[in-house]
DNA sequence: CGGTACTTTGACCGACATCAACAAGCGTGG
DNA sequence: CCACGCTTGTTGATGTCGGTCAAAGTACCG
């Protein structure tokens, strides 16, 4: 894989966005080869703004290169919920390539490079590459047992051991990624959490104000420090841990290939 | 498809236990054969009975053919939450062939019978009938999505909508399968639900006391009636839709093939 | 028919949402 | 580069909803 690059299409699918796809599976060489030649669009979409709109067809799906993205829906009562957040290397609207319309809306966090691929050509991509559909379950499985876990802390779990399930959680995915960045598994306690506070909150289902008041219990329990806006500094991992009976399930899966 | 069944086991899986998949997709009769020609056991489980143990291997998976179970865990702090809730044609512990350990436990709710398959051999079978995954990932995106929509109404819905909700969640479930049952959709108002009030409680988050003092609530208000134990009539299901604006996902999909 | 498990009802209390006011950042434009 | 304004975060006060505990009532099963 000494091969010049074509474009920078090219690199934006096969390094950089795959890389939770190789990290996590026995993915060959070869079809990493192939899901670079997945016909799609260079894109970026600024902070704040809409990928993707629950109320229209689904067109596109996404890979992300950088940046990061959230899904979630709004209730008739006007609350919200955030279900996925997406980070370097996600799959962006995979989940409503089987179904007639989009079924969340997807907002970006940060600026993002994206890889844009129509729905129609992602589907006969899949038809032609039937192993990427094993690859794709895999993730799959993965997302909606984490999704799981976060569903447990929401409903079983108090605000506080909540919140450290939550900080668990981003950590466990950003090391997925980092860890293969370079090579070996990351170990920086210091991460960068670039989310307003009423945006937690609408992932751990309680109000903006309990989440500005529980992250001050955390600092005054000096299980944290914010050295700075949106970054974190974790101090005491194993509370966290014990507070949360989190479970990082990207340790215990089956490479499957 | 006239042939005579070979077997008990035949009969197991193909017609019964892939009903839902068959609803849901446009999986081919040829296709439903190959699945047939899967290796599995005939096995049955009592009610209140573990079929799977979340600190075991996962050694088996197994389809439903008739009867109710469910997946759980349960907290350091020793509570308790309830995530899938199985039913005929529902596939159980396939989100667990990627993983090393069973992920979550799973009890009978009554009793089940059920086509017991090694986890094994299941894999290698995926690997030998690629466009089964297509079709996993389909369930699987779909059973990601009600999840998802039920994590919403924990997070973000009052006990009242969030009671509505779930009913309403396990209403189009049973409905999908009596659908195909029937060749017509079911308007049946009329439904079974099997749980005791201490599980209903562990799916929703909150507490066996306050289901009670909910359902209570569903009846003054003429919205429900409950003539026998684990049965429910509904009397005003637009009231229901309202309260909980909850969306029937399996009127959405996009049959793939 | 008796025992056990489940459900219902009541009383109490603490935690979290809400409202509101204030403080601090951050970006933008002059 | 500074100043202004808007967005985001913090802190305090208050009320209510739902969890917990406890006890009585009811259905189910052997």
């Amino acid at each position: 894989m000494a091969t010049t690059r074509q474009s920078l299409a090219s690199t934006l699918v096969e390094p950089a966005s795959f890389r939770k796809l190789a990290a996590l599976s026995d993915i060959t060489r070869d079809e990493l080869q192939a899901l670079s030649s997945m016909p799609y669009q260079d894109a970026t979409v600024a902070r704040n703004r809409t990928l993707i709109d629950h109320t229209t067809d689904p067109l596109k799906c996404f890979v992300v290169a950088t940046g990061w993205a959230y899904s979630f829906a709004v209730m008739p009562n006007g609350r919200r919920q955030v279900f996925h957040i997406y980070q370097e290397g996600d799959l962006i609207g995979f989940e409503d390539l089987m179904f007639k319309r989009n079924v969340f809306s997807v907002n970006a966090i940060t600026n993002c490079r994206l890889a844009a691929i129509e729905t129609s050509k992602m589907r006969a991509f899949m038809a032609r590459n039937v192993h990427l559909s094993t690859y794709l379950y895999a993730m799959s499985s993965l997302n909606q047992i984490v999704l799981m876990d976060r569903m447990q802390a929401i409903a079983r779990l108090e605000p506080k051991p909540r919140m450290a399930h939550f900080l668990l959680e981003l950590m466990s995915r950003t090391r997925v990624t980092s860890e293969f960045h370079n090579g070996r598994r990351a170990t920086s306690q210091v991460f960068n959490l670039p989310m307003r506070q009423g945006l937690i909150a609408d992932c751990v289902g309680m109000s903006a104000v309990h989440v500005s008041r529980t992250l001050s219990w955390f600092v005054d329990e000096k299980i944290i420090t914010r050295p700075a806006r949106h970054i974190f500094e974790v101090l005491d991992e194993p509370r966290m841990l014990e507070l949360s009976g989190f479970k990082n399930r990207f340790e215990t899966v089956a490479r499957i290939g």
